[in-house]
DNA sequence: AGTATTATTGGCGTGACGGCCAAGCATGTC
DNA sequence: GACATGCTTGGCCGTCACGCCAATAATACT
């Protein structure tokens, strides 16, 4: 493995795991609808709003949000669809696996094709 | 959020997160091109065997591998093509949303502002 | 049986993460 | 200026993940 590998790797690494949370992924896909102050946001999380204000400080680090200053509001949004077709790519790999399978050599077995388009 | 809507994207992240290691992208990127046991894929990762082990553990748990034992050896394959795929889509977001231009223009475009019905 | 090879499991230290509280900052309103 | 609103930051703490070591399977070979 090579050293630029590693640091791909590693790059893909912290994408994932700064998605890799419950509370962000609601926030993703209320932002695939539209931009929201981090109120709104809280509310649907039902979570402290220090605890959302650091999750969406994480993602915008990672480059998944943006955040622009509206009075005394920050409306976050998507920096770009790309996140949203990340997370369908994902949902789609799920579907195709469905849960409950997952350590069974029944759902595993035979399983060539999840009926993914590609 | 309801219940199912909790339970589901708690499923997402978990998934999410059993991918969210640099070894663990290599080990799914090898096992793209061919099954291999565990000796190979620690070589590749420069780890000790044992941690190795426990990542193919993990990721098993989560449905993305499957493991057949050979005589000693066990060989280690993806589940089923989608995490390619998946991964593959991770990689084009990655690709599209180079690093610094974190604050493009992107998503400026359907934009509302704060606290207006919607 | 005895030994070697391959892999898994338990345990432990360390470090990171997630959550809330308290305090601080920035902007808007009176 | 004084106060209210919306958000962010620092700090603390409990929990969990990662990594290696030691020990334990499980199978193959002689």
């Amino acid at each position: 493995m090579t050293e630029l590998d590693r640091r791909r790797l590693t790059r893909r690494a912290a994408l994932l795991k700064s998605l890799a949370h419950p509370s962000r992924l609601l926030i993703i896909e209320m932002l695939e609808k539209a931009p929201r102050c981090v109120g709104e946001l809280t509310e649907a999380v039902g979570a402290d709003i220090t605890t959302v204000s650091k999750h969406l400080s994480v993602m915008k680090r990672a480059g998944l949000v943006r955040d622009e200053k509206r009075g005394t509001f920050s409306e976050y949004s998507l920096v770009c669809d790309c996140v949203t077709h990340m997370v369908d790519c994902i949902e789609a790999g799920m579907e195709a696996r469905p849960p409950g399978s997952a350590a069974t050599a029944a759902g595993a077995r035979r399983r060539k094709s999840c009926g993914v388009a590609r």
